[in-house]
RNA sequence: UCCUCAGUAGCUCAGUUGGUUAGAGCACCUGACUGUUAAUCAGGGGGUCGUAGGUUCAAGUCCUACCUGGGGAGCCA
């Protein structure tokens, strides 16, 4: 007899006891004695798990053996009312398959709890633990809340390239992309590498960004946002760096500083309100094994407005915390990670939206203030992670950014594109960069990137 | 890349001023138990002490280099 396929997450909400029914999954834990055996039963719809109960006498010996943690199973049974406690209902077995076993002696998992950093070697096998479907769960949660965001608010998802012939983008250090025979690369009359001869016919990189590109879509479409993978070959060890991640980039046409903060502002509380409704039994998992202030805090983001500041406020805050920093607080100087520490955790004590950095430590493209010196630059900073946005008002001027892009010897050559909206039609407008490990960090009380991003990819480290 | 801490059983760790045969908990295996909840109880097997050198009568323990991982910093998202 073949029943229906039923996902664990819907058969845990039914109140449809004494009914037939199949679930398929991997199991958990086993307990029990001679005559009943309890099998802890997860398929990945939610962190919880059905319970099977066995009754020993009517299966096979060797197959109640080859029920162990991490062995696949299909089980057709009858959903029941549970006659133990911890459980409100159970399916009793009629028959199990076992699709694959998983050897005791040599399958990794055990049902005792395992460190981050063990799992992170069996990279593999640990989205099948509590923690890391929790984390994958939310993490797809809020790639959907992303799009459903900005598709009902009039934007249009942008895919900006991945391989890119612009190094002008100054955010970091780039791979290469090549498929030129390394060994005996063609060289130039001058004995350097000859590009001309690669693929494309010019030096290639992963982007590091696709702000510009997103820009050339928000000056015709009004709204777009990115939502990719970028990459950075900087040499940066720490639980908040990613050689590999995703950036969310909305870029939009008639905003100004103004409205970039707004929209930012909503955008965020928008994903967590989403997470909190969405991700609850996810959420609460996290928050009572990981982080004990997890749901207060995120509770805490969504009710409370951030505070505006510019960098000259900043400073002023900072000048007066009457505490010793181990970098100088000057104005000129970038904010180091200390001074946005304290200005998150200390004194404002809620997130902070920091504007009008001085202009020589911000980027080209970035719009010029009247006062010659700053810029409408953006940064959101968080508790616990530091920078979670960068944005910017750009600068919509031809000749001043053309002057820019001359004054930091920007190849002109290389933007003569980017150059041609602020020549035809150009518009005042804004966006910002939202790394996407990095709220997701955030939203899962996780402390090292390395575990919200299913595949991490650092320096020295690219297994599986 | 810099600073710092660590690497001992499948996992998490202990191992004293260098000194006999390197320990524990969990996991695993065997047995007991009529409904368990990270089940419980009894017994058992399991180790190139990260790698390579060095000091010493003697090194898990001290020294050097390297590898890997954690934390902090820089770069940034």
């Amino acid at each position: 007899m073949k029943y229906k396929r039923n996902f664990v997450k819907d058969l845990l909400k039914s109140s449809k006891v004494d009914l037939d029914i199949n679930v398929k999954g991997w199991v958990r834990t086993k307990r029990g004695n001679k005559q009943v055996a309890f099998v802890a039963l997860n398929d990945g719809s939610t962190i919880n798990n059905i319970q099977i109960v066995i009754d020993v006498a009517n299966f096979n010996e060797e197959l109640i053996r080859d029920i162990t943690t991490g062995a696949s199973l299909s089980v057709n049974g009858k959903l029941v009312k549970s006659m133990g406690k911890g459980q409100n209902i159970e399916i009793l077995a009629n028959e199990v398959e076992i699709y694959g076993t998983a050897d005791p002696e040599t399958y990794p998992l055990q049902k005792k709890g395992h460190t981050l950093e063990f799992l992170r070697e069996i990279a593999h096998l640990r989205f099948r633990t509590n923690t890391f479907g929790a984390i994958f769960r939310i993490r797809h949660a809020m790639s959907f809340a992303i799009h459903k965001y900005f598709n009902d608010r009039n934007f249009y998802y942008l895919h900006t390239p991945i391989v890119t012939g612009s190094d002008a983008e100054g955010a970091g250090e780039m791979f290469r992309v090549t498929n030129l025979d390394m060994m005996n690369p063609p060289k130039t009359d001058e004995g350097k590498i000859d590009y001309s001869k690669d693929f494309f016919g010019k030096e290639t990189n992963l982007t590091v960004s696709g702000q510009l590109e997103g820009e050339l879509g928000a000056t015709a479409l009004s709204n777009i946002y990115t939502f990719g993978p970028t990459f950075r070959a900087e040499n940066s060890n720490t639980p908040r760096h990613l050689a590999e991640f995703w950036m969310i980039e909305p870029e939009m046409a008639f905003y100004d500083i103004h409205d970039n903060m707004d929209l930012a502002e909503d955008f965020l509380k928008f994903l967590i309100s989403y997470a909190l409704e969405n991700c609850k039994d996810d959420i609460e998992f996290l928050n009572k094994m990981y982080d004990k202030e997890l749901i207060e805090r995120l509770n805490f983001i969504v009710e409370n407005k951030f505070e505006r500041i510019s960098y000259t406020e900043a400073i002023e805050v900072l000048e007066k915390a009457g505490q010793k920093f181990e970098f100088p607080v000057k104005w000129g100087y970038d904010l180091q990670s200390e001074h946005e520490r304290y200005l998150v955790e200390k004194h404002y004590k809620k997130p902070v939206m920091v504007t009008d950095y001085p202009a020589i430590i911000k980027a080209f493209y970035m719009k010029q203030n009247d006062d010659g010196k700053t810029v409408r630059a953006l940064d959101v900073l968080f508790p616990r992670i530091g920078e979670i946005i960068g944005g910017s008002q750009r600068e919509e001027i031809y000749d001043k950014l053309k002057g820019k892009i001359n004054e930091m010897g920007i190849p002109e050559e290389e933007m003569w594109w980017y150059l041609e909206t602020r020549k035809f039609g150009t518009v005042p407008h804004s966006g910002f960069g939202l790394g996407f490990e990095r709220f997701i960090l955030f939203v899962t009380g996780m402390s090292n990137i390395r575990d919200v991003i299913p595949f991490p990819r650092t320096p020295k480290n690219a297994e599986f």
